[in-house]
DNA sequence: CGCCCCATGTAAGACGTTACATGATTGA
DNA sequence: TCAATCATGTAACGTCTTACATGGGGCG
């Protein structure tokens, strides 16, 4: 995007940052967890992986231990560690939670491990004031136009409303979780 | 896509259903209601109204009425609502519950002027099974990868279950409306 | 020996983003 | 008259999808 790195491109350079990991790996994690949200295809992965090689954000290395296959293992570079942080602690926008939830999803997850707790914390904080001050604009929205929606018209709004409410509350209880951590002492996990 | 109409496309023969429009307008309602979810941006409304026209789907009728402008009025053909209705009438896989939501709520929107208030409760009801199928299978993704997972990254795949489980909850809301309005004989709105 | 999984890639095509461009009309 | 809005478009670019292609290795 803006900066020449894709959804799928950070989604990666995330992942890699836990673990070093082969391409094939990747794929494996896209098509058999949670992650399913990202395309698993070999079309997307290996010339996202090509791209962020090309600008230095990793780095790619034959392995020969294990057996003879060519396996390419990938590993965060130090700018990538580094344009993974800064993506993670951009603000979040209102953009973000009206075209972008995924994203911003995708940076909390990889917060703590990047970026540290706290940061975790302002993500949270930074998506529960947007989420506030947007809310009220869709409940407005869909009491001006209420009358002149067929029913399932008015309930896809309601829905996604709701869906923003249950974000919301999720924000609040994870906000919980980290000052109980941190009532615990626990800083990194 | 499959059928060579995209999500953008699919969101205007919606639109146009309900209200003969001009690109314009159809850009004002994604750049000022709930919609804004799709793009606004001329370079993708206007080859996206063209696509639909060489289509047949829509046809598109100069107006010279209001003022001097030039300005585009489409509205759908039959063969664009035929194709509108397909589309809503598609059963609901899990592929659509994990990388296609917003493309099944949008369906249901247009769902009760497109096919009719018991389509739409079919709709709903097959939501409602992908939903209940996959809600288990990412419970027991959490389950077994908590323990691994930083508090972030745990955090981060709750608040997609917790998405998932509000959704659910909205669609027995819906379908008990869809009840009520039943049984006080409202057939269409 | 054949099949399936591992592992990596390429090519064509579709679509959206961003940015630019044009011109008419309305209102201050 | 000058800016803003109405109204429509095009062009370059990046990325994803889909489909195809290649070959090693394990297993029955």
């Amino acid at each position: 995007m803006k900066d020449g790195i894709s959804r799928l491109g950070y989604a990666l350079l995330g992942l890699l940052q836990s673990r070093p990991s082969s391409g094939y790996a990747l794929r494996k994690i896209f098509s058999s967890t949670a992650m399913n949200t990202y395309s698993d295809s070999p079309g997307a992965i290996y010339p996202a992986l090509q791209r962020l090689e090309q600008q230095g954000l990793i780095r790619g290395s034959i392995e020969e231990s294990s057996g003879l296959r060519r396996r390419q293992m990938f590993r965060l570079t130090p700018q990538g560690l580094a344009a993974l942080k800064q993506w993670i602690n951009r603000p979040v926008l209102r953009a973000d939670v009206i075209r972008g939830l995924d994203e911003v999803m995708l940076r909390f997850a990889f917060s703590q491990q990047a970026v540290g707790a706290p940061a975790s914390v302002r993500l949270l904080k930074s998506l529960a004031i947007e989420l506030t001050a947007y809310i009220p604009d869709l409940r407005e929205q869909l009491r001006a136009q209420k009358a002149a929606m067929p029913t399932s018209g008015r309930l896809a709004l309601e829905s996604g409303i709701r869906s923003y409410e249950c974000l919301l509350e999720w924000t609040k209880d994870a906000l919980a979780t980290y000052a109980r951590e941190e009532r615990k002492g626990v800083t990194t996990s």
